[in-house]
DNA sequence: TTCTATGTAATCCTTTGGATTGCATTTAGT
DNA sequence: ACTAAATGCAATCCAAAGGATTACATAGAA
């Protein structure tokens, strides 16, 4: 049969990866100036771009008012990849799920 | 018309209410030892169950395995919560959103 | 009342998002 | 080719937040 949609292996997009390969060209905006639009310095739309930092509740409050589509698409994206992430180097095996509440 | 099913002016409900109220109760387990099964220690269950402190990603964790239900469901209830708080006293107004990418 | 459960304060540690500044490199534009 | 703009990145600082541990006071139940 074939695959699922989404791969349970694989890691899940990073919200950077979307502002870098669709966003930002789409718009034709440098990151200097979709920095300043975002009220936020150049250094953090770069690290968030280049996938060096997570997308916080703030960032993506505003990056949903600047891009129109609201803040839980960016947060969502982020807390799948957050979840993944620890799903793999954190042991939760140990934890006993509880039998019928 | 009758109101919304949810009111957005209302405050979402915390995660660690959901805990105090209905789990715990139903579980019939002191926070100690809901504590101890999931790998925390007591002062960090007691908080989170007087919603001192939020549902990290890694306590969504512990808590989706030891109740069995996985960890998005309590990670988008604080998630809720925190982006509900944020529009409050943060100022996103000033970030004037993009017309048609 | 005596023991258990709980709330909470104090302290310490680590991580993480942000801001700045400075610098090296890349990429355009002319 | 040369200059100027854009970007990547390192170093520092700072504040907030999740956890751990310890200790203490109170609430409750056996």
């Amino acid at each position: 049969m074939a695959k699922s949609l989404r791969d349970p292996k694989r890691r899940p997009t990073h919200p950077g990866a979307i502002l870098r390969e669709d966003v930002l060209p789409s718009l034709g905006m440098t990151q200097a100036e979709f920095a300043k639009r975002l009220g936020v310095s150049r250094l953090t739309v770069s690290e968030l771009i280049n996938e060096k930092r997570a997308v916080s509740p703030d960032m993506a409050m505003r990056l949903g008012r600047l891009l129109g589509n609201g803040p839980e698409i960016w947060l969502r994206m982020q807390q799948t990849l957050d979840l993944w992430e620890l799903a793999k180097h954190r042991d939760y095996e140990k934890i006993q799920t509880l039998k019928a509440a």
